[in-house]
RNA sequence: GCGGGUGUAGCUCAGUUGGUUAGAGUAUCGGCCUGUCACGCCGAGGGUCGCGGGUUCGAGUCCCGUCACUCGCGCCA
């Protein structure tokens, strides 16, 4: 007999009923009746009811136990009574009469209560992650991940893709957001850098001639950490050549909505072929975010045409100096107190922002000091533009182009919640196209890349010289899922001329672009084949998939929200002797714990 | 860096207008119970009310500061 067992705890039923078995498990839960002891046996594949009367030996032992001991039990498999079976266990049938019980592992009292839905927090669930681990939800999370993963390898490999390995320990780059850095021991004063993405890599791969590359790639960010970021994090990068961008969507569209089909428990999925397509511009005003949910209906409209001379003082005013007026509509809201409306104010101003306006529709009568300002007929004319109704009201977000699509974006979510309007059950895909090549930036008073600034200009040179750089766009595209960016991706710049002007434009010399990015460069220079890609975020996709609100909730040992692991206690000092091997010396000691 | 929320028993929480010895559930320990499956019943132990300062006759409760966790903004091409 195996030394530990002869089933798992999902494994045994009717047909078992009277063999000799071997389990190993956690001891779940235990329901002691005095003459009678119930032990429920977890592993990772189920659970099986245990009992010991006072015919067994191995009651006393057994009933001694604390819960999530870990222990093997000899036994026979008995027929439960019609009136015992359990029909939410999948061997709730039967149930393992106890002969014998070997401790492997004895528990002591938990931080944390397995067998239990209750919500811990964080701090406590991520310092014994290991206990955390063995509960239902996170368990299952974790699983759930797994065949995500293996789902997208398949799909992948199947169509034509292979899978590569690039570095870890890479150069860094000025470039992007900011690096963990890994002091080199053999060259004094040099660090290595984790890669934020294997761009570099999956270009020069390219550049290889391997053709379709991707990878289940690690990737690490030294930035402020959210809800969904976690500053390392896993994507599925892959890279084509000779491809359009057209073509870059005919690819991962089917392995995106495949897998979403495959694991999403029935809900509605865009089918592959028919993600929407929005123009940068037209989210930016439609849904105020270059991540629109589409689940929520509401869609922004802007109105500063109607405000140029509109008797409302503080909108004129913004109008007069080149603002724009940008209003959300709140559909049936005439039921709606006054301190539905305040409050959204309250909100906005919470937030930042200046504050947001409204006008009130009650069976076509309107309300508010806007609409008091703006005159009846003004905005009777302005309800029938945008085909509003006459219980509609209206949020109004005023002042800067950016300022107010931002404030215009966030209210549009906050109200399509309030109004409990976000569809439920589906995942809604879209891709977001035509991103600006450049931005101006008001901080340094130049022109700069607005993204990524390996992407191909739309129009490519010729564009270049002839456009006004701010209406240049790139061959650049946002893969976004229920208001989630799930990736971002783009047709490479291939081209050292185009690239060389490309920086120019943003203030770059010849020298610079040599200097920083000579590896890509080179080349380029011989013999380069176009070339495009993307990299969808695996932990965001899980999460979606796993309907969780928090991306370490999908994540084994995830870092907490000061990027820390609390666990195993990373980071933390080392030996002096270890930063004179890698040439180091802290500047400031650390802080004292506790 | 900035703003919001939270912090009371191992864990989840309650704690009124500032007023007696800070409570409940669960876990732990002890006792009872032969058919439970979140078993039930009886009992016990368990507290730096995050920390420091202040106001007050009196602070878990009010004020100031600070720390930790978390959500968001900045940041993340």
């Amino acid at each position: 007999m195996h030394a530990y067992r002869t089933h798992n705890c999902a494994q045994l039923n009717k047909e078992n009923v009277g063999d000799t078995v071997r389990l190993s498990g956690w001891i779940h839960r235990k329901r002691d009746h005095g003459g009678v002891l119930f032990v429920d046996l977890r592993d990772h594949y189920g659970i099986t009811q245990i009992v010991a009367d006072e015919d067994s030996p191995a009651l006393t032992l057994l009933d001694s136990l604390r819960l999530e001991s870990v222990i093997t039990i000899d036994g026979d498999v008995k027929a439960r009574d019609a009136e015992a079976v359990n029909a939410n266990l999948p061997t709730g049938d039967i149930e393992v009469f106890a002969r014998s019980v070997t401790v492997q592992s004895n528990a002591d009292e938990l931080p944390l209560i397995v067998n239990s839905a209750e919500d811990y927090p964080e701090e406590t669930r991520l310092k014994y992650r290991f206990v955390d681990l063995r509960r239902e939800r996170v368990h299952n999370n974790i699983m759930l991940r797994n065949q995500v993963i293996t789902s997208l390898r398949r799909r992948m490999t199947d169509q034509g893709f292979s899978e590569f390995q690039t570095p870890i320990l890479g150069a860094s780059s000025p470039e992007g957001a900011r690096d963990y850095l890994v002091p080199s021991r053999l060259h004094p004063g040099k660090f290595y850098a984790l890669p934020q993405a294997p761009q570099m890599f999956k270009q020069l791969l390219m550049v290889a001639g391997f053709d379709r590359y991707f990878q289940i790639a690690p990737c690490f960010r030294d930035e402020d950490l959210r809800a969904d970021r976690s500053p390392e994090f896993y994507q599925l990068d892959f890279e084509m050549s000779f491809v359009t961008q057209e073509d870059v969507f005919q690819a991962i569209e089917p392995v995106l909505a495949g897998v979403f089909e495959e694991f999403a428990n029935g809900k509605a999925v865009t089918p592959a072929g028919e993600f929407p397509r929005i123009p940068y511009a037209e989210t930016m005003l439609k849904y105020g975010t270059d991540k629109p949910d589409l689940r929520n209906p509401l869609i922004i409209s802007d109105v500063t045409h109607h405000f140029t001379s509109s008797g409302f003082g503080i909108f004129e005013k913004i109008v007069g100096g080149g603002g724009v007026i940008r209003v959300i509509p709140a559909p049936n809201t005439n039921e709606k107190s006054r301190k539905f409306f305040d409050e959204m104010n309250d909100w906005a101003k919470r937030e930042g922002f200046a504050g947001l306006g409204y006008v009130t529709r009650k069976g076509g009568e309107f309300g508010g000091p806007i609409a008091k300002n703006h005159g009846p007929e003004n905005m009777a004319k302005l309800y029938d533009e945008l085909g509003l109704g006459e219980n509609d009201g209206l949020f109004f977000a005023a002042g800067k182009e950016k300022d107010a699509a931002r404030l215009a974006g966030a209210a549009r979510t906050r109200v399509g919640e309030t109004l409990e309007l976000i569809e439920q059950d589906c995942f809604k895909f879209c891709w977001i196209v035509d991103f600006p090549m450049f931005e101006y930036d008001e901080e340094q008073k130049k022109v700069d890349f607005s993204h990524n600034p390996f992407s191909m200009p739309q129009g490519e040179m010729e564009a270049l010289e002839n456009t006004d750089p701010l209406e240049i766009l790139a061959w650049q595209y946002d893969i976004v899922c229920n208001g989630y960016e799930l990736s971002s991706g783009a047709i490479r710049n291939h081209r050292p001329d185009i690239m060389y002007k490309a920086f120019e434009i943003a203030g770059y010399s010849k020298q610079d672009v040599d200097e920083n990015f000579s590896g890509m460069i080179e080349a380029f220079k011989l013999g380069a084949p176009p070339h495009g890609g993307s990299a969808p975020g695996i932990d965001r996709i899980v999460m979606l998939l796993a309907d969780e609100p928090n991306i370490r909730e999908v994540i084994a040992f995830p870092l907490n929200q000061r990027a820390q692991d609390l666990m195993m206690g990373a980071p933390n000092a080392v030996e002096p002797r270890a930063l004179r091997d890698v040439h180091v010396r802290t500047v400031e000691p650390p802080k004292q714990p506790g």
